[in-house]
DNA sequence: CGCCAGGATTGAA
DNA sequence: TTCAATCATGGC
């Protein structure tokens, strides 16, 4: 029977700890209320003991599209197992218990990885937020509730213009989200068809575009297509690696690579949100 | 190689 | 209260 609202089964799930660790940018929270749009619909979701209690606008009566978003059938503890078992995995791991990788919509992390470039996520959350606001469908929410909006297709943002991108403050980044998706709406590049091919094939495809250099397209990788050695190396993760690893002489870039490449494991990207969530919220 | 192009936020002076 | 630093892509 279709419903509004369900629970999905999850253990090891820290639902704040993953909306809110620069992997989406689109969720609000309330207290221990989340809510965001996925797929055009409006979600509330809620921690409760063993499971993700969520709601929606319109009943639903199949909630794969929210459990594949939310990966609450991934294993975490057998994947945390794949990780080096030195002392900062061993410390990340156990202050951010119940930290998730999401599996999103490929365009809206696109777009919205293209848009971060040189900035903060405070700064990201409210350019994408007024990308929607302007280019989005609005889309129907419980009475009392904030107006949501739908994340903008590739080919509303291909036909609107390179000044009316800049008033949604993303600046020099524009250009380059106007010219992927034009890319996109018009067939040069399939987001789809990437599901389907080698990571460093889909790398490549996706730094073909405009605004997508490598840590970009890594983030694409890892955090919409699900590819779990991608290793995006950001400039806390550059300096967490050469901290904990290199101690004192100096890695060149390519070293940090190198060593992420081969030293981290088959599920390497998790690992990376690990350092990553670890090094920003529970250091210092 | 070095610089610049938006700009909100943070923390130092 | 100024004011420099944060963010990481591409063009020059």
């Amino acid at each position: 029977m279709p419903a509004k609202k369900v629970v999905l089964p999850a253990i090891d799930y820290d639902l704040a700890a993953t909306l809110d660790s620069g992997q989406v940018f689109r969720w609000h929270c309330a207290g221990d209320i989340w809510t965001g749009v996925l797929q055009g619909r409006w979600v509330r979701l809620r921690s409760v003991p063993n499971g993700i209690q969520a709601e929606t606008f319109k009943p639903v009566a199949d909630w794969q599209w929210l459990q594949n978003f939310l990966q609450t059938e991934v294993d975490m503890a057998t994947i945390c197992q794949t990780f080096p078992q030195d002392e900062p995995m061993t410390q990340a791991v156990a202050a951010c218990r119940g930290l998730r990788l999401l599996r999103q919509d490929p365009w809206e992390c696109l777009a919205s990885f293209i848009l971060s470039s040189t900035k903060q996520i405070v700064q990201i959350r409210q350019i994408v937020r007024r990308l929607c606001e302007d280019f989005g469908d609005p889309v129907p929410v419980p009475a009392g509730e904030h107006a949501a909006f739908s994340f903008p297709a590739p080919d509303k943002i291909a036909g609107t213009t390179e000044a009316r991108l800049r008033a949604c403050k993303m600046g020099f980044r524009a250009p380059y989200l106007l010219a992927a998706a034009k890319t996109i709406a018009t067939g040069g590049i399939s987001l789809e068809a990437l599901r389907g091919v080698s990571r460093p094939e889909a790398r490549l495809k996706l730094m073909e575009l405009p605004g997508v250099g490598g840590k970009i397209a890594d983030c694409v990788l890892l955090f919409a297509y699900g590819f779990d050695t991608a290793f995006p190396v950001d400039v806390w993760i550059a300096r967490a690696l050469q901290q904990l690893y290199f101690s004192r002489k100096a890695a060149t870039e390519k070293e940090l690579h190198a060593f992420a490449a081969s030293y981290f494991g088959p599920h390497a990207g998790y690992a990376q949100q690990y350092l990553f969530h670890y090094i920003r919220t529970k250091l210092n």
